[in-house]
DNA sequence: CTTTATAGATGATGAATATCATCTATATGT
DNA sequence: ACATATAGATGATATTCATCATCTATAAAG
């Protein structure tokens, strides 16, 4: 048990950062240790700082990293369906039960968007680098001239936020339908005003 | 330093919840301890268990006390100014820089809602009964017949949500009157489309 | 006035938990 | 092959914290 090749670090790193990268979203930064990362990880608590400066510089990674997913994900269906059907396919799944019910694999903003809007911090810049990027990406999706598919962007993209952590915390089948149903409009209303 | 007076009681408890639903705001309910409250509200931990059960108890607590705030707030605007302006005063406020920087006197939804999206705990269930009085007490003052005027508070609160924790987030001033930008159009267009 | 129940203070207790120190086996550079 | 730098294991350490036990002064009940 002690030295391995570069590779080897590697894919321990990136074992670390993606197990990380589900039970934030799953637990929140506060509510998972260290150790029990690193467990998640098949490690024990001790190697971490030969891979990290300190929790919250994993925090930040795994938020990057959590970030980069769903970029790809929209890239990759923007690239085969058009950049205004993968959009459409990004809500329908930001909205979907499944989400509600599966933070660990969803939107890493709503997971962690109270806890990070406290202070500065590496988890806070991480979170507001990410929002950036996803407004970002969805905009390309979004018609209108740049200024106005930007801000339809961040409208619609708080909208799903809000409408996931409302949903999340609602407490019956129905009352979640509700609510999603609601974001679902309001999205679309985001986007539609002001068609080309 | 003992036994007070029942009204000498009252007026403790009614301090502690004050204290704990600011500071839970703040700091998130696992970013302070139950210690720090009782400092807050002049009195050390020992006695705190005299009047909660437990921690979660009094987050509880707090929250229902932040929303009865609010819900207070609206009726006397709503009594004084009309349903409708009310609501807009609302909107506002909820949109407005000073909301962004004062999360421990503004809404609990947004300052909680990752954090007790997570499991059963009475924190979540006091947030979901919290949001549900806000969005009924909202559609009073918004337009359409009753299951239409609730979709659109529904709504529209998701979007203030989702925009004041981006706007949280976000870094720079600029940045932060961006989104606020946004979410203000977004959330007019929440409760406007098929005006009476 | 006497008794008793109790609000709040003081001070454990025990569980977590972030971070550090040290050890050792081995991959890497020579 | 040899030397050495280091990934990861083991095991502190020092905090922090929720909760409980106990004490005491006093409000309330009789």
């Amino acid at each position: 048990m002690a030295r391995v090749s570069k590779e080897a670090k590697a894919q321990t790193h990136e074992r670390i950062v993606v197990r990380a990268s589900r039970l934030f979203r799953e637990k929140g930064v506060e509510g998972i240790s260290v150790s029990d990362i690193m467990a998640a990880a098949k490690l024990t608590h001790g190697g971490f700082y030969r891979h990290f400066s300190s929790k919250d510089e994993l925090a930040a990674a795994a938020i990057g990293r959590a970030i980069d997913d769903t970029i790809r994900k929209l890239e990759e269906e923007s690239a085969c369906l058009g950049a205004e059907a993968a959009v459409a396919a990004y809500f329908n799944r930001y909205l979907s039960a499944e989400h509600v019910a599966a933070a660990d694999r969803g939107c890493v903003i709503a997971a962690l968007a109270s806890e990070a809007a406290r202070g500065v911090s590496p988890i806070r810049e991480a979170l507001a680098r990410g929002a950036e990027r996803i407004i970002a990406a969805l905009a390309r999706g979004i018609s209108g001239e740049p200024t106005e598919s930007r801000r339809k962007a961040t409208a619609a993209f708080a909208t799903l936020v809000g409408t996931l952590l409302l949903a999340r915390s609602a407490g019956s089948r129905r009352a979640i339908d509700d609510v999603l149903a609601a974001g679902r409009e309001a999205v679309e209303l985001c986007v539609s005003r002001t068609a080309p």
